[in-house]
DNA sequence: CGGTTTTGACCAGCGC
DNA sequence: GCGCTGGTCAAAACCG
């Protein structure tokens, strides 16, 4: 599996950038990624299944984790999508217009929970942020659902090839090394 | 003034 | 059936 910053079909953390930090690679570090497929995800808690509200219970590294087969998502949304980084600001940018929605505070975490939706028209794509409850430093970011728009930031990037060709999609990531399969 | 965020209330699912 | 918990709604507050 490759992430393609013009797919648009699932939110990747390689779409994401930074308009207010020229330099994100000085605090952002891509610690865990998991790949939740299908509204399907790893269950390996004795929590609760609301799925990626584990992703923070468990120690983890830089794996890909992919499980199909098991639980649905409750929403029925299809892709869900999880991962973990280091990063001093939560409400990243990753080219899509979200819109806040609700707040809440979790059990087993002394930090709040954030809902977003996709504003985009007819797209119902949503994600949480949290706080890691371990290490306060790491974001906890999970999407659910597909977008069924590109990216504003994929058409601008489109839109100027002969301008800056490599401006949008070779910029240093740190999930790069990670996901280029 | 319009769009966004905040926040308490409400609802549904799950475990006991 | 009941209580707990996570997710969503919607009115009010806030901001540019």
């Amino acid at each position: 599996m490759s992430f393609c910053p013009t797919d648009h079909s699932n939110p990747n953390p390689n779409s994401i950038f930074f308009p207010e930090n020229p330099d994100p690679m000085a605090d952002f570090e891509l610690s865990d990624y998991l790949m939740l497929d299908a509204g399907v995800f790893e269950d390996d808690t004795s929590e609760k299944g609301m799925g990626v509200a584990n992703e923070s219970a468990t120690p983890k590294h830089s794996n890909i984790r992919c499980k199909s087969g098991e639980k649905k998502s409750k929403l029925g949304l299809g892709h869900r999508i999880a991962f973990r980084m280091k990063s001093e600001i939560e409400a990243m940018d990753d080219g899509y217009k979200w819109r806040k929605y609700g707040k809440k505070s979790v059990k087993n975490s002394p930090n709040p929970r954030n809902y977003y939706k996709c504003v985009s028209g007819g797209c119902n794509v949503k994600k949480r942020i949290e706080r890691d409850r371990d290490d306060k430093s790491y974001v906890i970011t999970t999407y659910e659902g597909v977008h069924n728009h590109e990216s504003p930031y994929t058409s601008y990037c489109n839109q100027m090839p002969l301008m800056a060709p490599n401006a949008c999609i070779s910029q240093p990531s740190p999930f790069s090394s990670s996901f280029s399969t």
